[in-house]
DNA sequence: GCTTGACTTGAAGTTGACTTCAAGTTGTAT
DNA sequence: ATACAACTTGAAGTCAACTTCAAGTCAAGC
């Protein structure tokens, strides 16, 4: 079973120029081509094609993934290498995480301060509030703020 | 006390043209200025450039933390705008994090995989490799692959 | 055979987030 | 008073990742 790349780049809910550049990059080397020169790709290439997706949301930049794809295509000399650029973007991905998580408890923290303000109907509600006022789980937060000042 | 832009900069480990460029664009509107024109930051804008960071971090674009800044300046009126962009920031962290949890999902998969490769030698051990020799974690990665195909 | 929509390419344009540069100013230390 | 590092600005340059455009080709239906 073949499909364009329109229709593959409905599959994959991305413009079918992305992939056009992605293989002008090198990012492709397993599509094939028909006859008259149209690009066919195989229910196969779906695998490449999700990694790529998900190293790219995990902020792998593409000339990385292109080393990836280069060293998947020279074969098992280069299995070690492949593994270590998993490695390292393993890593990279749970810095990521616990960004995120940091975050979060921000989002969570000014989400709480601006409810709280929009109840007494000004922000200056804070201005006078107490410590023990401000939920524990934010205290660290405002702890941690102080110290590095 | 006060702070120069350089070491504000070297404070937050970012360049002192970042900086420039965040005031340039609108971000920074709390900054003060010496008579000479000179940029003073004050300890209290730590907690502007530590959010700013942060949203940054969690992938909102400058235009909208510039929103958040000019909605902070208007007063109490914009609270509601801005517990709205917070909302909905929070939700973007929430899908972010489960796109790095099926990431690492992945990652270890394809670790997996090359370890495996590794000790054999050659990619090809997976050819010939029944679903029952694939670690219980993965196969519902394998599974729900062969759905979308 | 012809139309039509989807494909092809290379080249140029866009966007976001900076960085670099040139020319000039500020402020601290001697 | 002068030197000098660090600041100022506007303008231009860079980079990644696409997108758009123009001119042409392919292939499926009538």
């Amino acid at each position: 079973m073949f499909y364009t790349i329109g229709e593959m780049a409905r599959k994959l809910n991305v413009a079918p120029s992305t992939l056009r550049y992605y293989d002008k990059e090198g990012l492709l080397p397993f599509v094939e081509r028909s006859s008259g020169g149209i690009r066919m790709f195989k229910d196969e290439d779906m695998e490449w094609l999700r990694m790529l997706g998900c190293l790219k949301k995990a902020g792998m930049p593409l000339k990385e993934i292109k080393s990836f794809m280069d060293w998947s295509r020279q074969g098992d000399a280069t299995i070690g290498r492949r593994l270590d650029l998993l490695e390292k973007q393993r890593q990279s991905v749970l810095e990521q995480q616990k960004q995120l998580e940091d975050t979060l408890l921000m989002l969570d923290y000014k989400r709480w301060y601006y409810q709280t303000a929009q109840a007494a109907g000004t922000c200056a509600v804070h201005d006078t509030m107490a410590l023990d006022q401000v939920p524990e789980r934010f205290r660290p937060l405002k702890e941690e703020w102080k110290a590095e000042e």
